[in-house]
DNA sequence: AATGAATGAGGGTTCATTCAT
DNA sequence: GATGAATGAACCCTCATTCAT
């Protein structure tokens, strides 16, 4: 449950998701290489079917067709390849793919078109994102891991509705790190109910309700015709 | 982390909570309601420091001073400890001391001491919420009575929300249950993060930025002087 | 492989060795005294019949007739319940039940004495010495104790010399220390060598070639009749 | 800790010392000769360093920079390549470089020579005499090569106690073989103790004490002027 | 000759749970 | 009611050894 919003995107992140599991290097052949993210893929895949605490090491090498003994040729434990796990979903997660919107375009339809990205973005990943919430909440690494990247979110949101505040398009009296904050919350909560729980609603309807109430809270003005 | 926002208490909450830990019945004996006692205040104690999966059901004997036996006298498992546990924080959780505000008030006002008694009784309980954000990314069970909780206050906001609506005095273009559920879930999360981290800013802040924006999202008129 | 000679007895020694295993207190009750001393019997049983490395813990639960889980109840590893074995031996072995010498005997019978309370000692534990070599020389720990007991021997041969230095019954030009060294090493090593490979020497030779080649090498006059 | 004494030097030794690890040939071209070279120095450092039981194979061939398949090219286990250690240390051990004495010279000088020049292989040597030590005290096979080595030692000095006996110099009511046992163990006994422990005297001390109490011990009379 | 990935038997250790006292 | 010793399934992890490249 990161924190999310506006202008998703982010070139500086994956070095701080990477560190934890840098720690080793890669293996040096092809046939290393393929076992190692064979291990991964089942890792992930157990991982998501049985929970981050159910899932036993053995659990991921019957997965990955491979002994006990390999997987400790390349993760020292089930943290570093849960590590590995999210460094190589962390891509797709980061760059979710959208076009990049036009700077100066209306602050409304940037904010729609942010949500609408990291909603969608969080719907491919939206196991992943359930277990990394498990996992923060119990191992202070992935915890720290989470405020990362949540901060990476929230200052970026907050620096735009800075930018609004100066161009007289936001509510002056609002403290703009303390509203990404509470609002790039919002939107993350909002994902993770969304599809953590069975929830008949269309994305369109959350994109719409997160951004109208983004736009509402920050008083942007409505577009002028 | 449940939902917070306007008009907190609940008098219905406590059944549903109260379930999982209702199986057994209460002690006969003074002696046994003393020793049911310890064990509970042994177990919170010990959660909140340890961390609900670190803690080992011999911590728990061994801090409420009683052997390993003793403990399955009372409970049947750390889950059902646990729920012990929150029965008997549940009250104040639920009901913050707060003076009930007359419903006819300024809503800006009414909105800000709801969100002010929601920051205060989850200080009070700051830990126990964090662990409860464990265990219900751990056990379904759990995970469904946070849910409940939630349900509970994005159930009051949303019908808050709806009489305002209803009164002209909030953006009628909002979903009600959707916008109490984005609304309620901005709050709750900017209280687990404040108690979570190391947070400079005062409760008072807090209350105002969250009042700010939660009246600003539904847009509820300044108060006509 | 400890250090040998003449005046063999420490009320001392104890506390020294005992240190090791003494970190877990004894068992509360009396079937719990009882596993513990099977647990200790088993041990020392296993160790000496298959060596300390080979000696699995699950071979000493199997001979104690407990389960893995017991063990842990009492001890917390290999090394702690060889602690105890030797604690356990100690006693016999640091008190041969030899009639304590009269002091102002003639000094070559009670060297002679000494030497064979020592052997006898070493002869009924042959078997924990050679263990207790076994360990010293890979557990730094047990590598300490075995110079303690070794210093307790050395030590008090030492001051036997200097006494008899002082009586002018031993050559002067020899440091009492050093000498205590190398003829209590001399005579420990023996013991080792005899007991640990098929010597055809009888206990009675072995004694008198040691007292003969102490008392020449401190120049002890012979018995005026 | 081998037996040690007046002279030193055997040319019979390397024969019985080298078995162990003369089951495989050399290597035939010089890269496998550099190769297992590499090894062999690899492996007497780690031993060394960490010991003979904490070595493992992978410490070896990483110090050595070679794969852990090379290493089974040359030897086929930890005892095997340690095996081969110690043939390439021996040749220094019983050779230690002593001008040979004259064989009719002063006993009392002869014993001292000697001693000397056992206690100054040793320290050249020491670190591997400990882990011979340790080794001979796990492994049957090196047990008994330590068990050769001492006989040899001790023979020798057997047929030098022999000699001086039948010269009318030394003690004829000593069994020579249980003296010369008795006595080279305790010079061997000092020089392990010495190069084990920190100890605070000279080598010049040590030899001195040594000789002294050997020469008391086969009661050597003094040299007549 | 060298590589290094893959293997898997084998041991240690934990801890919730039971039950005789 | 209370005790605490006993249980044993379950899992993690190591590392010598093999073998295809």
């Amino acid at each position: 449950m990161e924190s999310p919003g506006p202008e998703i995107d982010d070139e500086q992140a994956p070095p701080s998701m990477a560190r934890a599991s840098l720690l080793r290097e890669l293996p040096a052949t092809p046939r290393g290489l393929r076992t190692r993210s064979a291990l991964i893929a089942a890792a992930r895949s157990v991982f998501e079917s049985r929970g981050y605490l159910e899932t036993k090491l053995s659990d991921i090498t019957t997965a990955a067709k491979c002994s006990a003994g390999t997987f400790y040729t390349y993760f020292g434990s089930k943290e570093e390849i849960f590590a590995a796990v999210l460094v190589v979903a962390q891509e797709d997660m980061m760059h979710p793919g959208m076009p990049r919107m036009a700077e100066d375009g209306d602050p409304a339809s940037i904010i729609e078109a942010s949500n609408r990205a990291y909603f969608t973005a969080y719907q491919r990943n939206a196991k992943l994102m359930v277990l990394l919430e498990q996992v923060a909440n119990i191992d202070p690494e992935f915890r720290e891991l989470r405020r990362l990247r949540g901060e990476a979110f929230i200052g970026r949101n907050a620096r735009s509705i800075e930018n609004l505040q100066e161009r007289g398009l936001a509510d002056r009296k609002l403290d703009a790190m303390l509203a990404s904050r509470a609002l790039s919350g919002m939107v993350s909560r909002l994902a993770f109910g969304h599809f953590t729980t069975d929830d008949e609603l269309s994305l369109d309807d959350l994109v719409e309700a997160a951004t109208r109430l983004w736009v509402n809270a920050l008083r942007i003005p409505a577009e002028r015709v």
